[in-house]
DNA sequence: ACGGAAGATGTGCATATACACATGATGCGG
DNA sequence: CCGCATCATGTGTATATGCACATCTTCCGT
């Protein structure tokens, strides 16, 4: 019966992919979920953290201490200049410098990965989690 | 770039999914995640807590401190009559009417996603999640 | 100009997760 | 009987997550 839960399944999953990547990425001294959050404020320049929050489907608090250890290693800042109090977030050129460093370990992790599963697969699972993110 | 990578999906699935679960667990007063570490004690009587962290794929300390809320609130109970320090995992007479009581709320949670999903697509995200759970 | 709605944050409290290190219990080979 | 390998735990430290509640900023309607 547990075996269909899929608060179970997912979490599971969650845990397995997110130790598995870990892994990888431990020489570089960051975590997957660090890393994914370089890579959103690289590539998104949100005004906000509640905005960036919405984006990854993240709790807006929970987002407001995961960035902490980042702006505590200097690889994130954000200014006030924007509306109210929103904080605009972007990389230091450390926090630049180290996006650059993981991006070729995380395509290969990703590589490595779509190998061991093949093409139709990692597409089908793609598209189930797609599904699986959008239930909330 | 991110919305492909495996660990930002299938950590925002978990995230939504857990959300909606423990939302409709809500009045009872239970996580999802404790719901079924009780259901997993029920069905599975563990010799210890190292087993039923294998068998759930949890990290065992994880595991040890995810049962501490649970001990904390009389649902659970451990005796060490197995070998060494093992301990032997049970559910309280409160742990096991809870569990009786969680049971078709959760039940119905289940049936109402599958109806959102239709039998396919739900049959294709079970399979999915199954084959993510075993990546480690 | 005032007061309240809206949007953005921060913080307290509780759980969930993982890794590293230390400790307790068992049993076997010499 | 002793020492050591093995298995099961506990704990320290750090991150990740979520909810409820409090605060701050802007702006709009009267």
């Amino acid at each position: 019966m547990l075996g269909q839960c899929m608060v179970v399944k997912t979490r599971q999953a969650a845990r397995a992919v997110t130790r598995r990547y870990n892994q990888l990425l431990r020489p570089l001294g960051i975590q997957t979920t660090q890393a994914s959050l370089l890579f959103a404020i690289r590539s998104g320049r949100f005004d906000s953290v509640s905005d960036m929050a919405n984006t990854l489907g993240i709790e807006r608090s929970a987002l407001t201490r995961n960035l902490k250890p980042l702006r505590d290693m200097g690889l994130v800042v954000s200014d006030n200049e924007g509306k109210g109090r929103a904080q605009r977030l972007s990389l230091t050129p450390e926090g630049a410098a180290l996006a650059v460093t993981v991006l070729p370990m995380w395509v290969d992790a990703q590589n490595a990965l779509k190998a061991e599963l093949g093409e139709r697969t990692w597409n089908m699972v793609q598209h189930s989690l797609s599904i699986m993110g959008e239930v909330g």
